[in-house]
RNA sequence: GGGUAGGUCGGGCAGGUGGUGAGCCUAGCUGACUGUAAAUCAGCCGUCUUCGACUGUGGAGGUUCGAUUCCUCUCCUGCCCA
């Protein structure tokens, strides 16, 4: 964590992170291979956190988890809250307890709720007026709420309560003002966090304004969070719109010692494109959701189970995937399965997916590991490209 | 053989008592999905030259300006009786 006199005192260094091997003098690329350290274990970045939003990362349970590669999952502040209650997960020992999940696990904080469940809630400065996508009722989110809940969870890293808006489609003052006010929540986030074994990470916000993305990180990297996240991305922004802002947030981070995480990435061509950029942690439901909706990632492309094409046939999904889908059973047995609406398809394809994007992230370290990120940029695009959309299904014969 | 109820887009239905039948469900086809209100959503789903047009109510014929509707014959299906 930084170097803050008083807080360090007060604070067991909640995260340590080390740069294994930085990212090259030339400037060729700003990907770097990191090891951080937090209270349930180990994480080597670049990394991607599957996300498990009601303690569960939909379909698998902790065994799947561990077998698809992850070593943190993500999970969320808000949905917990409203059920079963912080306060029951704590009183059953934590969320780690909870889900029986032993590895490290970082809480979102509810911020993305506002952007989210945008019809169903108010801001001002104090907070964010919720109304339960459940049942109705309203909900005072506050900054110190927020962290009162994250801390009762429990998780490795808590995040600030911070205020994302839509990038492409909000105007110049709203998104000044958000953005001010998500910077004034982080203060207040950091105050009212104090458990010593939870890191906490503030998050940058400013849309797609470079000077506005600027102010937010310069105010939030002056603070003494133990990591930066960079939010209010991954949603309607062009793919050159999201690198030009990662481009700004981390060229002034560039001497910063804390990791990066940018929130709710998840492609692997976008993955591929933010580490180039010096970006080390992700997390993003796409490889789950997509899955349980049918779409199978591939090198080079992706399959969509559902289609006519694949009822007859008799190969993985993958040749020499190592998940338990593909080592397992046919295209044609999982189109079968999504047609006949049977459980286990949601299981197989999200076993699938996780696990070709945690091999990715596996295979990008293992490139900056030895030196040949950036020469093995062209192969590693082919690999991930077609994912993002718009793509051709591979037909390997 | 007699009686009776029916035949509407792959399947299941709605509707229509002389003037506007392409509506629903389901199956099927395709696309979308990025800090999870998502095992969800959207489009297509008779034909075509597809922002529109045409055809279509088992078949053939008749009456009529006009027939899914009325009449005749006929084919098919279910049920009851013999």
């Amino acid at each position: 964590m930084m170097n803050t006199p008083g807080l360090e005192v007060a604070r067991v260094s909640p995260a340590e992170f080390e740069v294994l091997v930085p990212a090259p003098v030339d400037g060729s690329t700003r990907a770097r291979l990191g090891r951080l350290t937090l209270s349930h274990g180990v994480v080597e970045t670049p990394q991607f956190m599957p996300v498990g939003t009601n303690a569960t990362v939909k379909a698998l349970d902790p065994d799947d988890i561990r077998e698809v590669g992850a070593t943190i999952i993500l999970s969320n502040t808000y949905h917990l809250y409203l059920r079963p209650g912080h306060k029951r997960i704590e009183a059953l020992g934590g969320l780690h307890k909870f889900m029986n999940w032993d590895g490290p696990i970082l809480t979102d904080s509810g911020g993305f709720q506002v952007v989210s469940l945008g019809e169903l809630r108010k801001i001002d400065e104090s907070g964010v007026t919720f109304q339960s996508h459940l049942d109705g009722s309203y909900h005072h989110f506050t900054p110190e709420l927020s962290i009162e809940v994250q801390e009762s969870l429990g998780a490795d890293i808590a995040v600030h309560f911070d205020q994302p808006v839509p990038p492409a489609s909000t105007g110049a003052s709203a998104l000044a003002e958000s953005t001010a006010r998500s910077d004034r929540w982080a203060a207040r986030s950091l105050a009212a966090h104090s458990r010593p074994d939870q890191a906490l990470f503030g998050i940058i916000q400013g849309g797609l304004d470079p000077v506005l993305r600027s102010e937010s990180t310069k105010a939030i990297a002056g603070l003494p969070f133990d990591g930066i996240c960079i939010g209010g991305l991954a949603g309607d922004e062009t793919p050159s719109q999201r690198e030009d802002t990662i481009d700004v947030v981390v060229g002034l981070l560039e001497t910063d010692p804390r990791p990066r995480y940018l929130m709710g990435l998840g492609s692997p061509v976008d993955l591929l494109e933010a580490v180039h950029r010096g970006v080390d942690m992700f997390d993003c439901v796409l490889p789950a959701r997509v899955a349980r909706n049918g779409q199978l990632w591939v090198p080079g492309g992706r399959l969509n189970m559902r289609n006519a094409q694949f009822m007859d046939d008799p190969r993985p999904v993958q040749d020499g995937c190592r998940c338990v889908l593909c080592r397992n059973f046919s295209r044609a047995y999982l189109s079968h399965l999504f047609r006949a609406e049977e459980l286990l398809a949601y299981r197989l394809a999200t076993c699938h997916n996780l696990t070709f994007t945690l091999d990715f992230m596996a295979e990008i370290r293992s490139a900056l590991r030895t030196g040949t990120f950036t020469a093995r940029l062209p192969e590693l695009r082919a690999a991930a490209s077609p994912s993002r959309s718009r793509a051709v299904a591979v037909q390997s014969e």
